[in-house]
DNA sequence: ATATTTAATACAAACGTGTGCAAAGATAAA
DNA sequence: TTTATCTTTGCACACGTTTGTATTAAATAT
C-alpha cells in the first residue's frame, strides 16, 4: 500500500466532466454546449456557460491535440535575439500571429546546432501548428529539419535556410546587393576592401562572400580579403578583428561588415587609433544601428527589410497550415534589400 | 456517406502502438522499454529501442501530459525583445534553462495587456511547467495571474511586477538607485532636473518616479518635474520628448531617462540643437547603450544586472516547480543595480 | 387513442501513453 | 514429479476531449 501526500495547493484543474456532475448533465453536453452545437437546449447551454466561466474553465490542450485537432500555436526558432535583425522580425511576427489568431512561441538557439536540434524535438513532440526558422551558424546538417516534415509539420526558412529542404523559403539578396556595395566601394576608389562575414557554411554569408569576391574580379583588384569570423558577432570580437586587421601589411582602407555589433567594434578602435572615416577606412554595414544618428560620422548601411520579411514568411507558412501550400512545395521569395547612403565611404 | 480525401503529405506519426504491432508486442512492452523500466527482456528492448530510432519516434506529449506527468517547458513573458534589458534576461535564461533540461518558450507582450491575457491562458491550455513574467504597461489588473496559480503552476515576476499576487518576484533597487543618481545630480550642481519614467501604475517607474521626488524633497530644490512617458519608448519618442522639454520655460539643465531609446532621441535632438552634453544638460540614462563606446561623450548609465535577474528569476522558478518553495509564497529579492559613471554628468 | 417526427440528452469509443495487476513462462528448489 | 520463486509479457483502465449513434422525452400528426 503506498501512501499519496496530496500537495497543500495542488489544485486538479476543472474539467468538462466536473461540470457535466455538478450540473447534473453528461459531458458530452457540456462538451457541446461549450463549442456552441446548435443541439443543446438554449437553457443548459446557458447554465453551462456560466458554470464554465464562473469557474475559469480553460480546455484542456492536451486532451484536444490528441483528439486529432490542430492547433494555433506557431513557433519561431532563431539564432538568437540579440541583434536587432532578429528582434525585429520576432516582434513583427508575434503582432501578424496575434492579429491572425496564432500565439507565436519563440525559441532562441544561440547558434548552437544541438540546441536547436532539441527545439525541433519539442516541438514535435507538442505537435505545434507551424515552424519558422533561421538556422544556427553551428548547423550544418538539416536532419532535423527533415523530420519537420515527417510528421507533418509546415515549415518555413527565413534569411538563413537549409538548401536541401524542400519548402518555402524567404531570403534578402545577398549576393547582388554585396555585389553592388562592393562596386560601389571600388568606384569611390577604395583599393583594399576587406570583407568581413560569417561561416560560409550558411547561404547568407556564402552568397554574400560570392558577391564580393564576383565584383573583386570584375574589376581586377589586386586585394582580395574576405574573412569568415567564426565566434560570435559581438563588439569584443569586432574590436579584436580590427585590430588584427589594422596591424597587416598593407592595411585595407575599407570594410564591409556583416554584423552591426562588429560594425560596433571597429567603431570603437578605429576611434581610439584615431582612424578617419571615411578618409582612411571606408565602412559599410549589414543592418541598421540602433543609435546610427548620434555616431559621427552616420554609417553606409543596408536595410535589411525586416518588416518584409516576417510577412512573407507568416503569409507562407499560414498558407501551409491551412493546405493551401503543399508540403514539399519549394517557393523562394527574395526581398530586395537597399542600401541607405550615409557618410561613412 | 462522407468521402474523406487523405492529403498525401499527411503522414500519421508513428506511435508506441504501432511498434508493438510491428514488434509483435504489446504496446505496454514498448512503453516499459522507451522508459527503461528493468522488467523488460535486454533482448526485446534492443529490438524496441532500435526500431524506435530508425524511424524517428517522438513521444507524444500530449498524451503524456493527459497522463498527469509534469513536463519541462517554461514560459517566459516579456514585454519586448528590442530593448537589451530584455532581450539580454532572455538570453541568459534560454541558456540557463538548456543547461537544466528545460525548453524556454517566449513570448511578447508588445506591451498590451490584452495579449498578456491570452498568452497566459495558452500556458495553462498547454499546462507548462512555469511561467517567468515581466508584465506589460497596459497591466493594471493581475486576475490573469491569479488563474495560474489556482491551476498550480509556478510563477515567478521579473522586474515588473504584481504586487498583489503572492509569489516570488525579483526586483532591482529602483527607489534607492535614482534616488542616488539624483543627488549625484544635485551635487554636481543641476538644478533643474527633469526624470523621464513610464505610467506609475508599474511598480519600476513608480519607485523611480518616488525615489527621485524623495531626494528633490530632500534637497528642497525647487525645479521638480517628473514626466510619465505613456507611449512605448522609441528613439522617436525620445526626440519629441526633448523638443517639448526644451521649448519650455525654464528649460532642465539634466535629465535622467528610463529607457535607452529614450535616451538616444534626447541625445540625437541634442546634438541637432548644439546643445552640449554635459555642460548645458547633464544625462543618466537607465540601461547600457550598445554602442556606447563611441558616442561622445560617454553616457553615464546604471547597470541594471540583467545577468543575475535572470539566473535568481530561474532559481527560484525551478525550486517552485521542484516543490522547494510553496505555490503561494511571496519571496522578494532585490538586485542591486550599479551606476557605471561615464562623462554625461 | 396511437404513430411519427423532432428535439435533447446519454452512451461509448477513440486519440497515445503509463502502470497496477494478472498471467504466463522460465528457472530453481524440494 | 510438484512446488516455489523470479522474469517477462499481456490486459485493462485512466487521463480530458470530441463525435457518431442510440436513447429518451417532447411535440406533432394521424
Amino acid at each position: 500500500m503506498h501512501t499519496f501526500v496530496l500537495n497543500i495547493n495542488m489544485q486538479k484543474r476543472i474539467t468538462i466532466k466536473d461540470i457535466a456532475f455538478e450540473l447534473n448533465v453528461h459531458h458530452s453536453t457540456v462538451s457541446r454546449a461549450l463549442r456552441n452545437d446548435q443541439r443543446v437546449k438554449e437553457e443548459t447551454r446557458e447554465l453551462i456557460l456560466n458554470y464554465a466561466r464562473e469557474h475559469d474553465y480553460q480546455t484542456n490542450m492536451n486532451a484536444l491535440q490528441l483528439r486529432g485537432k490542430t492547433n494555433n500555436t506557431i513557433a519561431l526558432i532563431v539564432p538568437n535575439i540579440n541583434h536587432n535583425f532578429f528582434s525585429d522580425i520576432v516582434s513583427k511576427l508575434t503582432n501578424l500571429g496575434y492579429a491572425n489568431g496564432y500565439v507565436i512561441s519563440v525559441f532562441q538557439t544561440n547558434e548552437k546546432y544541438q540546441l536547436e536540434r532539441e527545439i525541433i524535438n519539442t516541438i514535435i513532440k507538442y505537435n505545434f501548428a507551424g515552424v519558422i526558422v533561421s538556422i544556427a551558424k553551428d548547423t550544418l546538417q538539416c536532419d532535423h529539419f527533415a523530420l519537420l516534415k515527417k510528421y507533418a509539420i509546415p515549415l518555413v526558412f527565413f534569411d538563413r535556410i537549409c538548401e536541401d529542404i524542400l519548402t518555402p523559403k524567404v531570403k534578402i539578396n545577398n549576393f547582388e546587393i554585396t555585389a553592388e556595395i562592393t562596386e560601389y566601394l571600388i568606384k569611390k576608389g577604395y583599393k583594399k576592401i576587406v570583407h568581413l562575414t560569417g561561416t560560409t557554411n550558411i547561404n547568407v554569408f556564402r552568397d554574400r562572400q560570392n558577391g564580393y569576391e564576383s565584383m573583386i574580379r570584375n574589376y581586377e583588384m589586386e586585394y582580395k580579403n574576405s574573412l569568415q569570423v567564426s565566434d560570435d558577432f559581438t563588439v569584443e570580437v569586432g574590436k579584436d578583428i580590427f585590430m588584427k586587421l589594422w596591424r597587416q601589411s598593407p592595411r585595407p582602407d575599407a570594410i564591409i561588415s556583416s554584423s552591426v555589433h562588429l560594425t560596433i567594434g571597429i567603431l570603437v578602435e578605429a576611434r581610439s587609433l584615431g582612424v578617419q572615416i571615411p578618409k582612411d577606412l571606408g565602412i559599410i554595414t549589414f543592418g541598421r544601428i540602433v543609435s546610427s544618428e548620434i555616431i559621427e560620422p552616420q554609417i553606409t548601411f543596408i536595410d535589411q527589410q525586416e518588416s518584409e520579411i516576417a510577412q512573407l514568411s507568416f503569409e507562407l507558412l499560414v498558407k501551409m497550415i491551412r493546405h493551401e501550400i503543399q508540403l514539399g512545395e519549394s517557393i523562394e521569395k527574395i526581398v530586395r534589400s537597399q542600401i541607405i547612403y550615409k557618410s561613412s565611404c
